[in-house]
DNA sequence: CCTTGAACCTGGGCGC
DNA sequence: TGCGCCCAGGTTCAAG
């Protein structure tokens, strides 16, 4: 679930506790998530100062003294929690998870830091997280990062980058806009929200909006405008808090409250003077909600 | 190159 | 209460 707002959520929500505190250990409580675990990982980053933590897509990245990074994605249900204090239990004692929730603690990061010690916390129930190790030196070629494209922050992504990567394509906008190799850090809730704040229905093929010597046509316009507007307006509401995903403190982020289509089948369409309902579809195998009578 | 669909995994919600 | 089915924020792989 996690999309960029919530990556950034969390990253926020963690540097306080984590950046310039030492990572005495690192637990791992199963030898795997999605993938496994590099083999050295635990010995790696353990006993190592944090530096600083960042994000690239959907990716929190954590810089360690000496040159390494650990590269965490959330999957669908991921997300960390903070508890202060040294572990509760003895060192050596078995773990006994209590809570349905805790059993899905797969990793505990034991942190020593200004504020005293402290324990960050890794649950993802359904495990399509993973973590990796990366060089900060040749973390530009890592696997996960290549490809990206820009990110919908900034300045990077404007009409004449998404001409060039939309020009001649018949892909519908909705699936355009999930590949990471265009936008990095897009998914489905924010792209639903986008396509609607622009107008766009999420099945116009993405070359409509490239005129024919390759530049952006006024809607490109608008859709980069969106998209921006509602990352940004995510991310200031501190993200989405939809089942799993929660912040690092535990509270929840509100934008749920503010969307405008997504999971809002049959109900109003918000848009001023539209007067349409919101309908779901699918599109290569996941729901887009909008609305067909101001999304053209 | 393109696209779709299945796979990975657990849990919540709903109909019966 | 329980069973079966569908659904869920992401990514990757195989197949057509």
């Amino acid at each position: 679930m996690p999309e960029l707002p919530e990556v950034e959520t969390v990253k926020r929500g963690l540097a306080p506790t984590m950046e310039g505190a030492l990572l005495v250990r690192a637990e791992l409580r199963r030898p795997d998530l999605r993938f496994p675990f590099p083999e050295n990982f635990a010995a790696a980053v353990s006993g190592r100062r944090i530096l600083a933590l960042s994000r690239r897509a959907k990716y929190l990245m954590i810089d360690l003294e000496g040159g390494d990074v650990i590269i965490a994605h959330l999957g669908m249900s991921g997300s960390f929690r903070i508890e202060a204090g040294a572990a509760p239990k003895a060192p050596g004692a078995v773990h006994h998870p209590r809570g349905k929730d805790e059993k899905h603690d797969h990793v505990v990061f034991h942190l020593d830091g200004e504020a005293g010690s402290a324990r960050v916390i890794y649950n993802d129930p359904r495990r399509f997280g993973f973590m990796d190790l990366a060089r900060r030196d040749t973390i530009a070629e890592h696997a996960f990062f290549r490809e990206l494209g820009e990110e919908p922050t900034g300045n990077a992504l404007d009409s004449a980058y998404l001409a060039t990567r939309f020009a001649g394509k018949v892909q519908p906008l909705k699936a355009a806009l999930l590949d990471q190799r265009t936008i990095a850090g897009l998914g489905n809730i924010y792209v639903c929200e986008a396509l609607w704040r622009a107008h766009l229905a999420p099945a116009r093929p993405a070359g409509t909006l490239v005129d024919k010597r390759g530049g952006p046509r006024k809607p490109l316009f608008l859709l980069v405008e969106a998209i921006r507007a509602v990352i940004a307006d995510a991310i200031a509401a501190g993200g989405s808090s939809l089942k799993d995903h929660i912040r690092a403190d535990g509270s929840l982020g509100y934008f749920q409250h503010a969307f405008s289509v997504y999971d809002r089948e049959g109900e109003a369409c918000r848009m001023p003077g539209c007067g349409g309902t919101v309908a779901r579809i699918v599109q290569a195998g996941r729901s887009t909600f909008y609305c067909p009578r101001c999304q053209k």
